[in-house]
Formats: C-alpha cells, structure tokens, sequence
DNA sequence: CGGCTTTTTGAGGTTTGTCAAGCATGGTGG
DNA sequence: CCACCATGCTTGACAAACCTCAAAAAGCCG
C-alpha cells in the first residue's frame, strides 16, 4: 500500500522498483487528529511527509500573531524536505485540518536513501525549484493583483489542487473558511465574505459553512485573467 | 583568480580543494555590458552564474507589462541553478544594472560536477531551500505588512546585501530608482517618493538621483519592525 | 544651454480595511 | 426532537491607506 502512494506522488514517480522499495522500507506511518500540528514554525526539521489521507494548512504567523497561510496539502503531497539538509529548521507550520494519516521519514532514514539513490537529491531540487517558482509568481501576484482577482486565482487553484466534482460543480475538498481564504490572500475575512457573496448571486460559485463549491469555472478564470466577458 | 570568488561564495564556501579546482576547471567567463540580459523569463535554463562584478535584477513582467522585481544580485551572488535540472526554465528575467562579470558553468559542465561531488546537489538543494524560505518571509510581509514598513525592509536588505560604507552611510552599490524600489515593494513610485522624502527630512535616509544613503540604521529598524522610538 | 529622465508635490478618487451589529448554521445535550 | 450555544457569516457605515493623474521642479549629460 505505501508502495502505491509513492508511485502516485510526484517526488517518486517513474523512479525503479528498488527505488521505491527501499524507500517504502524505512517509511513510518503518523497519525495526525483534527487540529494538531505535524510540526511548527522554527522546530528542528527531522520528518519529511507524505499525506496518505486528510488536508492540512501550511502557516506562518507573523511577530504580531497574524496568520499567514502559504497554501492547503492533500492526499499524494510532499512536505518538509528540507529535512534533508543538516540542521535545517521548518519555516513553517503545518496543522491537520482535518485527521491525516501520512508516510514519514527521518533525517537518518533519508540521508540514507539519497545517498543510496543519487537521483531522489536532483529530485528534491526539482521538487523545491518547482514550489519557489509558483511561489514567485504568487508573490508577483500579491504586488500587482487586486484582492477579487487574488481571490479567484486562489479559489481555482485550490480547486485543481484538492476539489472534489459534485453534481452542482467542484468543491473544496477541505474545510475552507472566509478567514482562511482571507489569509490566503492578504485581505479580510469582511472583504472576501463580500466578494463571494457577489459572486454567489452571480451564481458562479456556491458557498456555505466553511465550504465554497465553484459552478462556473470558466467565469471565473474569466475574473482571475481579466478576459473579456464571453 | 576563479578560485578565490567559488571560496568566498556561499555555494563552494569549505569545499575541498579537489572540488574547486573541477568547477573551476569548467567554468566560463561572461560579461554583461549595462542594460543587456543574462537571460529571460522562459528561457531554457542552459547556464547558472556566479556574479563577480556588477550588479544585476531578478524581474519578473506581468502579462499586463508589469516589472515586478524579485530582488539585486551583487558579486558572489548565484544565479539559475535550475540549470543544473533538465528541461527546466528560467522563471525570471536577470538584467545588467552596470556591467557586470559573471563565471557560468552550462548544463553539460554542471552534470558533471554534480556527478562527480554528490555534495553540490545538496548544496543546491540547501542554497534553494534557503532562497525559498526568503521569498515566503517577503510573501508574508507583503500580505500583512503597510507600505512604509515594506519599504523600510527592502530598504535594509539592500543594505545588507549589496551597500558600500560611506561617510555619512551606507549606500546601496546599485542604481536604484524610486521606481525600482516600487516595484520591489509592491506599491508605486509615487507613494515611494513621498516616503523617502519624509525620511529624508527626519535625517533617516539621504538620497540622489537612482541613489538612497541610509544614515541612521537603527530608526530605519524601528520603522521596519514596529518598535518602540527610542 | 537644451533635452532627457527622474523626482517631487498636490488634488481627488478608489479600493480596501475597521468596527459594530445581527443573522445563519451545525453540533450538543437535555 | 428541540432549544441552545459556539462559531462562522453577512451587511452597513465609516475611515484610512494608497493609487491615479497632472504639472512642475531638479538632476544629469552631451
């Protein structure tokens, strides 16, 4: 079953049999309940995860206490391969939104794994150039965008990342509160509540308690590319 | 006379002399007259640099045409190891801000090296790692931060990383516009100008056409990081 | 000096944040 | 099953930060 999971997850697919053997040898399970953290901010960065089950929020909280959320993980994602590197810390928080279930290496058993498979360390590289690059262009969207449209891209990219199709259209497949997708996106929870409540009666998404399904999705890109209307 | 700059970098810095002697052994010799690009956004990423003299912008354009501008590389400063993974492309532009003198390894050069001292791939997944984690501090502070504050720390950075001691200060060792530390920021050239004005007549900063001096650092910090004035 | 770019400053408008009040929703325990 | 409660959500009024645009001043280079 572990074999599986890594087959399916970027960071191992395509690699050989002995590849994923080995790595699946030195694997531990974690359980993580509703709301408890894999690991904060600063802590010593011994694990690298990969979700098997359930999501989970990647945060920062600034000196001031605001939260920062650098995006949601899902099933299949990597985590914390920085662990990798000696000494190295988590810049990060990341907390179950929902009970998770995921594979787990330590320090000792990865730096075993690297050296034994030179490829898995040009693959780390991949893995972090790839997350610095949509970062990047987070950031370029932060200083130019406007908060509706901020808030659409997030909206669809939380959409492909972890939606689940429904009858009336895709839903997030994790709890998603205003306040989240506020701090999502640098805003207000006030701010986003009127958006999507614009959007609601548009009818191109539909919302309730900690959920936002998106009915429209081409409308939506329409908003969060500024085309025209068609 | 490569040598002396792969020790004094972060990337090469306490690696054996064998290891030195075989990048250097493969590194080229670039310059870059003022104005002129390493490369641009969405090319393929053949080369990585190490600047040696000059200084040079990390861009990113809007499709709108919008400049956003990620951050200045002075000498010693490494660039575009992406290079160093197949396929991949540059996510960014890098412009001469004066002329500049770069060592480059291409891709072919950097397989092998990379082969050859199993080191360098973690070093790079370190150097990214670390490059990462920078990018997700200005992402947070470009979410939760003012305008003044945002400029305060682009303003120290710059300081940092590429200032000249002078007389009265230190003086960032680049040409930097109004507009240039706009689009750092995330705000306009106007809002930057007033700012910088104010400061300047406090006695915090003082500046010139393209130059910005910081006379008194420790208020700069406090504006930067909401303490108390002491 | 003359022409170019950069910078300053002002006036006015827009977006977005702040705060307050009340409403909806979903779970819980009687 | 229903009332209750905690939590999340909506909406309004207002304020503040910031942007936009215009015009003119200042600095630099030939």
């Amino acid at each position: 079953m572990p074999i599986e999971l890594l087959r399916q997850c970027r960071y191992f697919a395509g690699l050989s049999a002995a590849t994923l053997d080995d790595a699946a040898a030195c694997a531990q399970h974690r359980r993580v309940p509703d709301g408890e953290f894999f690991f904060h901010q600063g802590d010593e960065a011994r694990h690298f995860y990969i979700l098997a089950t359930g999501h989970a929020r990647l945060s920062q909280i600034t000196p001031e206490g605001r939260q920062v959320i650098l995006g949601l993980a899902g099933p299949r994602h990597e985590i914390g391969i920085i662990a990798a590197i000696e000494g190295a810390i988590y810049p990060l928080d990341l907390q179950a939104v929902q009970a998770c279930a995921a594979l787990t290496w330590d320090r000792a058993a990865l730096g075993t794994l690297l050296e034994a498979h030179p490829l898995l360390a040009l693959r780390a590289l991949r893995m972090v150039s790839t997350r610095f690059v949509e970062l990047q262009d987070r950031y370029r969207e932060l200083a130019t965008e406007r908060v509706e449209r901020r808030i659409a891209r997030a909206l669809l990219r939380l959409v492909v990342q972890i939606g689940r199709p429904e009858a009336t259209g895709v839903t997030v497949a994790a709890p998603l509160a205003r306040q989240d997708l506020a701090e999502m996106t640098g805003t207000t929870l006030f701010t986003v509540s009127r958006i999507l409540s614009a959007w609601e009666a548009q009818g191109i998404i539909s919302t309730g308690r900690e959920r936002v399904t998106l009915c429209d999705a081409p409308r939506l890109t329409r908003i969060a590319e500024d085309l025209p209307e068609g």
